[in-house]
DNA sequence: TTTCGCACTCTCAACGAGAGAGTGCTGAAT
DNA sequence: ATTCAGCACTCTCTCGTTGAGAGTGCGAAA
């Protein structure tokens, strides 16, 4: 954090060993000892120098040792500056990006879209995959309609910028026709079609003073039926939506094999709120971003990384996705998948408008 | 299995014990000795006896024992002579009724009141509670409605049985107007409401072939719609729904505890085909239905009992809840609270329509 | 038929020894 | 001033042993 930690105090051969040091851990998983790195840096250094700059570098903050003839390992700081500074991203290979885009095509089901990218992130990572859909605060209304139920209720139906389907019964107190109703409809299309919900809330009341003076029958319809619609709406919480895969995939990780920690992690998921707030950050950053270890801010991801990108359509920002796995993750790989299927779930997106 | 080896075959006093023995199981987890279960058990009988009668018990196949100095524990079959002919049941108290009562308030989401159940269900049992709502061969359409979206695409949407919402987008080779495609609805409406689906699907051809003759436009746009409208439904798996809650208490049980297990059964429950099979089977059940440990068929559930009811709507079963747990559960409870559950949401299902 | 006594079996926790891995430090070589 | 070989030291892990504890099975006695 401080300035003074940053990698430019370090020479170029302590930063080689730290690249060699946590491309090693994250391959094997086990900590790296010095003899170890010697044998396998190209440098021709004795295992004595490296433990000398290796016991730097844990001054700085960038590795730990489990105890004191275990070998080194990365902490959080350590990945930070390998993820922000020492990394190169792999490009990926076209059969990849192929896999990616087969099942990336649109179709015209959106919710389905959302749970194939997610479950296609979690298979081609094996890590668990995660698409946000924020619900966005302005939503334009597209298209109002009611169809009588029985038992005077009345299923009311919005479509919603032009993709998005809402239902929702209401009660009324007494029974409608279904002309009524149909009158009602084409009155509310005509006066807020195209208007933003939020707008269309608030000037419910509005229109309902102006058409008691008017007193026509079914614009008075109209106006209870909106009133009753739109209530509705308040009361429901403004949850986003958020779509999960292939959380088991966490379960073969070994830094994670505790059943509790599993159960909080699981809870965690279950529960969405915190996995939201985290995505909600980086729904803001204009590229991958990522969250390593105790930096998320939430203990159960202490030994987890979150990779995400947000995904955006006509150059707006729609949603967040991104890829949660162990801090010890293959990011080389992760980083481009993550970036390539936000690219591609946009256009997908795009084309599909 | 066999006519031989039921319970006839054992003494009054044997079948006392195996049931004292069954409950101090399921109450500690721990293998029973018999040292115990003379202390426990009310008759004054020592250790020697009890191991005689439990040796007898084990050729039955009721009792097995891990290994030569650890006590006895049930088996399936052991099991299952408990929870047939000697548990009794416990009447829920009103405190719990009542919890039950609240969570099941139908309200007008249906969805909703699907996962309230199953969660309400989890929380109490503290168990992973299940309810599986059958996509039902007989659907009556209500109401067909289009909506124009932009790029020559229409949403169509179905409202069935009175209660459900389909929405569907259909891509369309030219651009039709508002008005053509209200007067399509209503024509379908006119011949279609009211109808099953699978008859509407059926009789599109033919009504084409009328209409042909006919030559209104209007009609014509109709048809086209509904033949691309319910060529999705075909396409569209018949997937019924399931809806999950409280795996996590899972990871509790020391029964379930090792990784793997976990693993294999948390994919399980996210395929969800194995699951709504073995609820299939409970649906024809005319009440409790129980699976003890292998008895499902599937060795994921191996240490793992399902306790299910069908609930019912005016007579006719809709659907199966029921709770997922290890074998060693509390049988007396989690019985009538899945019985109560099921006759409850039966019954607040009822008034919602 | 029930019970007592006894030998036996199996698990589990604790302990200690030894191997293996890796460190830190020192002092010599470059 | 670096680098590095040597060495003592520390910590973990595995393995075998041991003893306690729990529970069984069986034969003989009540």
């Amino acid at each position: 954090m401080s300035p003074e930690t940053n990698s430019s105090q370090l020479s170029e051969r302590s930063l080689y060993l730290f690249k060699a040091l946590v491309e090693h851990f994250i391959q094997d998983g086990a900590p790296v000892g010095s003899r170890t790195l010697s044998k396998d840096s190209s440098l021709n250094l004795s295992p004595a120098t490296i433990r000398n700059v290796m016991a730097d570098l844990e001054d700085f903050g960038l590795l730990d040792s489990p105890h004191t003839s275990a070998g080194r390992v990365p902490t959080a700081k350590g990945y930070r500056l390998f993820v922000d500074s020492l990394l190169r991203v792999n490009d990926l290979n076209s059969i990849e990006v192929e896999k990616i885009a087969k099942e990336l095509d649109p179709g015209n089901d959106f919710k389905a879209l959302m749970q194939r990218t997610s479950s296609m992130l979690s298979d081609i990572t094996q890590l668990a995959g995660v698409v946000m859909l924020p619900r966005t605060e302005q939503s334009k209304l597209q298209h109002i309609e009611f169809v009588v139920l029985s038992g005077n209720r009345v299923l009311v139906i919005l479509v919603v910028n032009d993709r998005e389907v809402q239902n929702r019964i209401i009660n009324t107190s007494r029974t409608y026709s279904a002309s009524e109703l149909q009158e009602a409809s084409n009155y509310l299309n005509d006066i807020f079609a195209g208007k933003d919900l939020t707008y269309v809330r608030a000037n419910i009341l509005d229109e309902l003073e102006k058409t008691k003076e008017q007193l026509s029958q079914s614009m008075q319809t109209a106006m209870e039926m909106a009133q009753l619609a739109f209530d509705y709406e308040k009361s429901k919480v403004n949850s986003d939506e958020l779509f999960f895969s292939g959380e088991t995939n966490l379960m073969d990780i070994a830094e994670l094999c505790e059943v509790d920690k599993l159960k909080k992690l699981f809870n965690t998921f279950n529960q969405k709120r915190d996995i939201l707030h985290l995505l909600e950050q980086a729904i803001s950053a204009d590229g991958i971003q990522i969250f390593i270890g105790e930096e998320s801010g939430h203990d159960v991801l202490d030994n987890c990384s979150v990779v995400t990108s947000p995904y955006e359509v006509d150059g707006k920002i729609l949603g967040v996705l991104g890829v949660i796995g162990p801090t010890r993750m293959h990011y080389e790989r992760v980083i481009p998948i993550v970036d390539i299927t936000a690219k591609m779930l946009g256009s997908a997106l795009n084309l599909n408008n």
